[in-house]
Formats: structure tokens, C-alpha cells, sequence
DNA sequence: ATTTTCAATGACAGCGCCATCATTTTGCGC
DNA sequence: GCGCAAAATGATGGCGCTGTCATTGAAAAT
């Protein structure tokens, strides 16, 4: 059994990609992680992993720590756009792809697609079927600013018809389904008017949203419309399939991969690629 | 900024801990990934990933792969208990922890609990409640033997108290909760007696059960029981909390990752680490 | 002041492999 | 059979670091 290290010391490629994500709890990571790893796999590359938990300074650290291990390239979806670690990136002389999203200013490339147009195109779904008093609840969104970037694209595309967000409801702690359920709860418990619609940050909360209105008797979509994120096989396996975005997240972290092996193998993938999401119109809203 | 690679060849710690598991699709193993990843990030370990995809020849080349890196521990939770497999892990002269099961001999150490003592457990539980005729749905069993060894142990606890399982539906594919609904609606389809409770391979399964229960306006759990397996939050947070097993997952990737790291320091942590395994009687059974 | 002990510093071999270069072998034409 | 080119084989120098050993200087003991 040949030794790698040795071999990679010795000028060979090193065969292991650096990984860093924010979450595991999450299943939407572990879709990108296994997108990566299953494109990986095929050319006998190796992610080593590092879970930076939404903060700033635990991704830098890790991106330090990975680093170190002189990997032949590294994808992240970044936590934070600190000044620290784009410098890392810019001067780190290897591929770097950030996943999930698409900003223009990536230290090198990028996968993903637009949470603000995501927010956006719900937004104006949402208005094309009639409602018009919506509100927004949310898990912890000082950590996850792409759901916050969709909540700002949703407020976007109520503006762009004239209308504004009624209510907004943000909770502690990760998104989950228990969260949502309660979440709601809390929202219908403390206005006189109730919303047409709801948009949640994901599917977990929105499928917690869906239970709430079980147990309290509301008819969806009539009593009240809800709509998620992500197109969770759980979301659309209610009996009240639910109205979501799918985002395709295998594809992600496949692509994400292909691009750094593409790479290492000198062609030039392009710099920003769009991962197409797509509505899914449920039962639900 | 160091170069581990020349560090560990030149007889340093490696720093880096190989971890095989058969899928990510599932939350399950993304649990015990994050327990895992969590403790080795404490002392600056990381996990290098493979997925095994239930498949034994890709284990035992993924194990090669991985052993190659010259890893300072390796954690997997096995596919099979192929003999190919069990002399690499013999032969590697670094600590194993097999995870998610206590097979009595492994090849090193494990941490996990008894996939088998939970299906008679519940087995138990439902002849406690009076369910007498009952089902079993479960997905593709020839891959995951640790459902398999649940269905084992639910039958040998329906035999415990005389009784038999009246009925079995294995479907193909990975567990979901849409697998889970379709399940169910067949098995009811297909049968002229409707059984009393329906065991689940996992609470995905289980939750597609409730689903369908809601969309044929089945009334849980009196016009039908069912039972699933893991814990997972989804189950907990339905209108009708899922009546299930709850297992540790993220404990059990935290433990199994001590136990490496103390097994470097020069201790000994016990061979077999139980994770117990607790019953929740949710109100679907 | 001299010897002894100990800590601190510095020099160096070697971890296992890949690239490079030197050497030997082989093949081919005349 | 000889000369030359091409190919196969073999030897060697790092890659960047760690652990060891030798050396030095300072502190403690006589």
C-alpha cells in the first residue's frame, strides 16, 4: 500500500479536496457533500471535511487547519464573506469553489444559484395566485444570511407589485421542524389578522407550519397558504404536497467538484455557473 | 503556514481520521458524521469521507484509498461483514471503531447499540399497547442490514410473546418518506385484513405511513398503529407524534471519535460502547 | 574558582516517494 | 560484427518537517 503523504510530498497531486460547510443538522449540506463526494469518488479524490457552524472565525481557522494538509483544491459555502478569509482564498494557489450561491465577487469560482432571485420568484408566485397580506417566518438569520438574502428578495418581489411583508417572525436556533410548528403558532396567536400566506425560511419550518394548521383545524390553502424552500422529498410527500423552490443540491456540490478536477486538469470551467432552482406548485399555497 | 504532509511523514500524529459510511441521503449518518467531526475538531483532527453506498467492494476500496493518507484512526459503520474487509482492518496497525452497531467482534472497538434489541423492544411495546396482527414495511433490506437485524429482533420479539408477524412488504430503493407512504397505501391495498400496527424500517418510512393515514383518513392510532425508528425530530413534530425508537446518533459519531483520540493518547476505552437506545411512545401507536 | 548538571540551541538524518539524470541494455541499419 | 540511437533500468537528490544527538551556555553545587 503506497504511502500518500510521501508521495504527494514528493511532487504528486494530492488527491484530497478541503470541505467547508456550515452545517451538517442540516440535510441540505449533506445533499452538497454527497454531490461532492460522488464526483470525487470517480477520479479517486478525497474531501477532508470541516464545519465552521455559521461563524466567521471558526471557518477561517479551519480553512488554515485544512490548508495545511495541502489539498488539491477547495470548495465552501462560505459563512461569511470575511475580509481574513478572502484573503486566504485569493492567496491560497489552489482551485477554490464557493457553492450555493452565486456571488459575482467569488475569490475564484462559484456554484449555486441566486437566493435573492429565489426569494423574489416566490414572492411574485405568491401574488400571481392572489394573496396579498403575507408574512415571513424564520429560523436564526444572523447566521444564515442566504436565507436571509431570500428574505430580502421576497420583500423585493412584494415591492415589485406594490405591496410590502405584513408580518415577520424570527426564532432562535437552527431551523427544524418543531421550530416551524411553533412558529407559526406564535405568529397566528399574537395578530388580530390573520395573513393570506406565509413564506418560510425552508421547508423544515414550512412542513412544521403545515402540522400547526393540522392540529388547529386550518384548511390549506383556503384557511391559509404556506410556502417553503428547498423541495424536500418530505415536503412533497404531504398529503397537502407543499408549494416550495426546489434547489439542486446534489447537483451543486457534483458540479462544484467537476470544476475543481476540470481544473486540476487545466481547462477553465467558467467562473460563475448557475444551478437552475425551480418552483414547485404544491397544495399549499 | 505548516505543512502537515512533511509533519506526519516525518513521524508526526497524522491529524486525520478516515471515516466510511454507507450513505449521506440519509440523516442518519450526517448525525453521526457531525458528532464525529465535532470531537476531532476539538484537537484539530478531521475526517477524511468516503461513502460506501451499501456496497462491499466499494468499501473495501475506499478503505485502501483511505488507509493510503496514513489516517491516525478510522471510523466506519460497516456494510457487510466481508472477510476481505475485516482482514484490512486487522491488518491496519491503527484504532477502528465500527459505529452504529455492538458487534461482538470487531475487529477493534464499536460504539452503537443493538439494532436487533431494538426490534424486539418494540415488539414488546406494541403486544404491551394489544396490537396483535401485525405488519412490517421496510425498504431495501438486502443492502442495510442493520434494519434487517431490527426486523430480526421485532420478530423475535412477536415470537417471545407466541405471535407472528402477519405481514412483510420490502420495497426497492432507499428509505423516504414517499417510499413510506407508498408502503403503506399497498399494503392496505393488497390485504383483506387490515393489520392492528405497522412496524416501519425507520421513521422516514414511518412518516410517509402517518401521510397516507391523513390522506385515507385512517384515524391513528385506532383505526391502525404504526411505529417507526430513529427519533427524528419530523416524527416527533407531527400532530400525532410518531411512536418510535430514538437513537443517539450524533452521540454515538462523538464517542466513537473519543474513543480514537484516547486510543492515540495511550488509554484504553472499553471495547464495546453501548449508546442506549430509548423507546418514545408517541401517540401513533 | 572549578566542577557538575541541566536546559537550550543547533545540526542532521531520514520519513517514502517522484523526477531527474546516468547508466546499461536492446534494437536496428550498414 | 560494429556503431549508433532509442528504450529500459538504476541511482540519487530533494519535498518540509520531526526527533535525535551533539554542542553550547548558563545555573547550581562544591
Amino acid at each position: 500500500m503506497p504511502n500518500r503523504l510521501a508521495g504527494t510530498l514528493a511532487g504528486g497531486a494530492s488527491r484530497q479536496v478541503a470541505v467547508i460547510l456550515p452545517s451538517l443538522s442540516n440535510i441540505v449540506f449533506a445533499d452538497v457533500l454527497k454531490g461532492l463526494e460522488t464526483r470525487l469518488e470517480d477520479d479517486g479524490y478525497h474531501p477532508i471535511l470541516g464545519i465552521s457552524h455559521y461563524d466567521a472565525t471558526r471557518e477561517e481557522h479551519l480553512l488554515r487547519d485544512l490548508l495545511s494538509w495541502r489539498p488539491a483544491g477547495l470548495v465552501l459555502a462560505p459563512t461569511s464573506g470575511s475580509a481574513a478569509t478572502r484573503a486566504l482564498l485569493q492567496a491560497a494557489k489552489l482551485p477554490v469553489v464557493e457553492v450555493m450561491d452565486t456571488d459575482p465577487d467569488a475569490a475564484d469560482m462559484a456554484v449555486g444559484f441566486s437566493h435573492r432571485a429565489a426569494g423574489r420568484a416566490m414572492a411574485h408566485y405568491l401574488i400571481g395566485r392572489g394573496y396579498r397580506r403575507m408574512a415571513y417566518i424564520g429560523h436564526d438569520i444572523a447566521t444564515d444570511f442566504r436565507a436571509l438574502a431570500r428574505l430580502d428578495g421576497f420583500k423585493d418581489g412584494l415591492t415589485d407589485a406594490g405591496h410590502i411583508l405584513s408580518d415577520t417572525l424570527i426564532l432562535d436556533g437552527p431551523s427544524s421542524v418543531p421550530l416551524g410548528r411553533e412558529g407559526l403558532a406564535r405568529l397566528l396567536d399574537r395578530t388580530t389578522q390573520r395573513p393570506e400566506a406565509v413564506f418560510f425560511s425552508n421547508d423544515d419550518m414550512a412542513v412544521g407550519g403545515v402540522f400547526h394548521c393540522q392540529t388547529a383545524g386550518l384548511t390549506l390553502p383556503h384557511d391559509i397558504a404556506l410556502a417553503g424552500f428547498n423541495g424536500l422529498s418530505i415536503g412533497q410527500a404531504l398529503p397537502t404536497p407543499l408549494t416550495t423552490i426546489a434547489s439542486n443540491r446534489e447537483r451543486i456540490g457534483f458540479v462544484a467538484a467537476d470544476h475543481i478536477l476540470r481544473r486540476l486538469k487545466g481547462e477553465r470551467p467558467s467562473r460563475i455557473t448557475q444551478i437552475d432552482f425551480r418552483l414547485l406548485p404544491g397544495a399549499t399555497a
